[in-house]
DNA sequence: TTTTAACACGAAAACGTTTTCGTAACTAAA
DNA sequence: TTTAGTTACGAAAACGTTTTCGTGTTAAAA
């Protein structure tokens, strides 16, 4: 007689359907059926089939169910950068929701490389994930070059962009309103009393630097400030940020409200402000953009525009979702807005 | 007469091997062995065949490759958090040597849950991953249960643990080497003259701020100094952790050198020290544990222990590799020390 | 002209599931 | 006693690959 023990120890390391049945003298349906608890199979058939199978700890094979269904509950990410506060929250934001609705997250990393990202996205789209988030890579926003994309587009592949997006283009997507944002801090200095703004930007090819100085200019134009060239600063990473931010106090004017559309370069500002032994926010005030850690440990305390990447992940997920459920229906692509808002520290 | 054209139409969003080789009148199986460049199949066929899988874009589906070949060419990570900058590192290091195997990466949060990441390794070891790197959840360290992992030890599933990992177990792992550390944090303190050494640390159920303070004590009795017990405060999150803090100064006497053994502590403490009209570091030095970014951009800037999160998160994944390959061979657990270093920055 | 070898391809099994369909055995109704 | 209806299970196909083995055709050697 075959005991549970003996079979213990004949059994190899991971049990699957095959072995349930060859062991237990039935059919893989049966025990298929049985682990179902489908009543087409006798009350004693499944008890027994289910005690087996606990004991063994039988998992089914994700492998086998997703081949099988056609679905693996699975998204893909694919990120510019991982080491980043603001895609970290981003990332948690659709954490939270995918694995409320029993789905996990395959992520893959661009490091901004055209290249690395037309990979990510074959690897992804080839049967492994069931919809794509994607932040676009710097290179590729360069380049213009979409093809990617537009061939998942064409195959109705569930596809939201978020953050970093495609211009001009028929896609879904989640975006901060860079804008308002840009607006908004502008208007915060201006409302401070400053009235020489200058603007720490990136170069013309990434969207959401653009799109906060477009927010810039208004409020410039809106209040009837006027605007030095000079104090228009577009900082290419390639080089010493810091040596391109100096150039802002090397001229016989220096502004007294700084618009940082990051984080770090808010960061850097503000400690070069204070090398040349000037106060913020008294001589200079400062505002940055993120939600990230820093702007609460520097000295003073920095006043930024949070972002939500939490919120925005969040959003990016449920729009991914409803378009993996609803893949046959057409529709038109859709667009979803976070907005900002200033939070007031002391640099201001 | 059949045109590539018409076909296109008629082509579904996704081509396989199957439709491939009905198209052409072929069978599978000379599908798939053209698109091998096998020589049991003559040169015209090939060329036809490769042709057409070029046109229609044809890539092979990675469940249906995983099924066959039992090896997903995936490893999966569980992490108690990712909105956290040595987290963030770790993963990028783990994401590089991956990324030059041709691995992709399958991340689970544990949110620091014994539940989650029991829910975790069953979804990752039930076939959709090659291997498992895994720094344990609070949670889980609290409760000592780690029969989730030790099963997965007896199926020899290629795992390896870092930073957070179950103690006095036989498991392989990277860590920290945080006793050097903390050891040479409070030696460089005492090195810049202080003489009443303060800790800031963690509850005793999380390894690595028990492995510094063993360090930190190791220093202070190596030199002679004294400890005083209401300068070791063990900060529990589930509370305001500034007001924890702040008992370090609500008594009559003061320290004069503080070690936090993360740098959110290190920078809060460095603000209430401020705020009570103190200077750092002359009236008190810091130094913190983490290769974050805070400490770069507080003023004064903070001295830490960096950690290398990305060595660690590579080391990781080295060792997983090495367990992925030689999954037979019977071998004895390997644990791998990161060493730490004194990063001086101006708070010492 | 027969045997051998090379060539070019197809059939089938396998990876681990699920599900549809078929059917043997038994029970209940006609 | 025949018919109809359950009950309880198994066979087989399907998801998309790869690979082993077999085989019909042709060309070269005997």
């Amino acid at each position: 007689m075959v005991t549970l023990e003996s079979l213990l120890d004949n059994m190899p390391k991971k049990v699957n359907i095959k072995m349930i049945a060859s062991e237990l003298g039935v059919s893989p349906s049966t025990v298929s059926k049985a682990l179902k608890d489908s009543h087409e199979i006798s009350k004693e058939t499944r008890k027994k089939i289910k005690a087996f199978a606990k004991f063994y700890n039988y998992k089914p094979n994700s492998l086998a169910l997703s081949l099988r269904n056609q679905k693996t509950m699975v998204i893909g990410i694919i990120i510019p950068d991982i080491v980043h506060h603001f895609f970290s929250r981003v990332i948690s934001g659709i954490e939270s929701i995918a694995n409320h609705k029993d789905y996990s997250l395959m992520i893959c990393i661009s490091k901004d490389s055209y290249e690395k990202e037309v990979q990510n996205v074959e690897m992804l789209t080839n049967g492994s994930v069931d919809g794509l988030l994607v932040s676009v890579a710097k290179e590729t926003l360069e380049k213009e070059n979409f093809e990617h994309f537009n061939q998942l587009i064409e195959q109705e592949f569930p596809l939201v962009f978020f953050d970093r997006v495609p211009p001009h283009s028929q896609v879904d997507k989640v975006i901060i309103d860079d804008i308002a944002g840009g607006y908004n801090a502008t208007k915060h200095l201006i409302e401070k009393g400053c009235k020489k703004l200058a603007i720490l930007t990136t170069p013309s090819h990434v969207t959401v630097g653009v799109k906060r100085e477009t927010g810039f200019l208004k409020a410039i134009e809106e209040f009837g400030l006027p605007m030095n060239a000079s104090f228009d600063i577009r900082i290419d990473e390639k080089f010493d940020i810091k040596k391109q931010i100096k150039e802002l106090f090397s001229q016989n004017e220096i502004p007294d409200g700084i618009f940082a559309v990051n984080e770090t370069y808010a960061a850097i500002a503000m400690k070069l402000v204070q090398e040349k032994g000037l106060h913020v926010p008294k001589d200079i005030a400062i505002i940055g953009f993120t939600d990230g850690l820093i702007s609460k440990f520097t000295s003073p305390t920095l006043t930024t525009i949070a972002q939500h990447g939490q919120t925005m992940g969040a959003k990016a997920t449920d729009l991914l979702l409803e378009l993996i459920f609803q893949k046959d229906k057409k529709r038109s692509p859709k667009t979803t807005v976070i907005s900002t808002n200033v939070v007031e520290r002391e640099s201001t």
